[in-house]
DNA sequence: CTGTGTGCAAACTCTTTGCATAAGT
DNA sequence: ACTTATGCAAAGAGTTTGCACACAG
């Protein structure tokens, strides 16, 4: 399920597809099988944007035992340690994000799918000074789209 | 309740604590108690950061008789005429903002608060091209705040 | 009057929790 | 073995819905 390589020998921790048993072990974590399939799935399509729901989902399609719970467990640990980000984007269902750099997002209001922009976001911070007390933790962006002038769309863009 | 002078032709949403029922009718509202009396207290006092359930215990406090129920129909109704806008910060609840223009938000980490940055956000989304089909309908940013770490606090030492 | 808004409580969705069982080192 | 994770189902939080009554125009 993992290709071999490894062009990034980095300490990054997910978006190069290595090994991912090492990868949690480095983080501090038992290498569950649940974590491990939940790793799997998380880390080896590069960065991925998923719910609580859809990834257990897609470990159920996959034939991995792994409840609803355990998968917020999981998610959970995994942002706690740094190994993906959850991401507040529409009110209800929280998204976690596999790729923990700064970065911006966009949101397709249509579709309601989310997906990464190559801006690094540090290049808003600087435009900005935190009150006194406080230190900037991260900038979250969120560019929302909407379908351009509902009139001539008759070809299917479906950006994934 | 209040004073009938709809003199002011104001074409300005909210900010300035004008008449509300004019401003309610302006939208195509009916200017009902609950909307005028919540519209009160929302565009009353500046600029506000405020979820659903913290404006029904004002409004219940204030005396005004409106169920929750009715306090979320309210919000929602006004956020789709313009009057005041829907925020998804924080996975959980859902803060409605009076301030209707770009901007960007602080977000206190310790304290869950928000408020307004004075920096529109539009500069943002000129670096931004949106892909092809879709517009950008509006950027969120959020600078994520956490309190700066204590170099030289004396005594309380947080244990980490 | 007539139609729209409101209040109540129940339903719904997403997420968290407690505890017995299973799995990892 | 000893500890930590997992699964299940029930609880919890926030939001929504449906229907009878009340109010605005």
């Amino acid at each position: 399920m993992f290709s071999s390589r490894e062009k990034f020998a980095v300490v990054t921790p997910p978006g190069g597809s290595m090994s991912i048993r090492p990868l949690l072990e480095r983080f501090g974590l038992r290498a569950t099988r649940q974590r491990l399939g939940l790793a799997n799935l998380l880390f080896s399509k590069g960065n991925r944007h998923i719910t609580a729901d859809a990834l257990a989902a897609e470990a159920h399609a996959a034939r991995m035992s792994a409840s609803l719970a355990t998968v917020y467990n999981v998610l959970h640990l995994f942002a706690e340690v740094g190994l993906v980000r959850s991401l507040a984007i529409e009110g209800t269902k929280t998204v976690f994000d596999t790729n923990t750099t700064d970065h911006c997002h966009f949101f397709f209001e249509d579709s309601e799918r989310v997906s990464d922009i190559a801006v690094d976001t540090r290049q808003f911070a600087g435009h900005i000074e935190p009150p006194e007390g406080y230190e900037i933790a991260r900038v979250d962006v969120v560019v929302r789209l909407r379908p351009k002038a509902r009139a001539a769309i008759s070809k299917l863009d479906d950006p994934t």
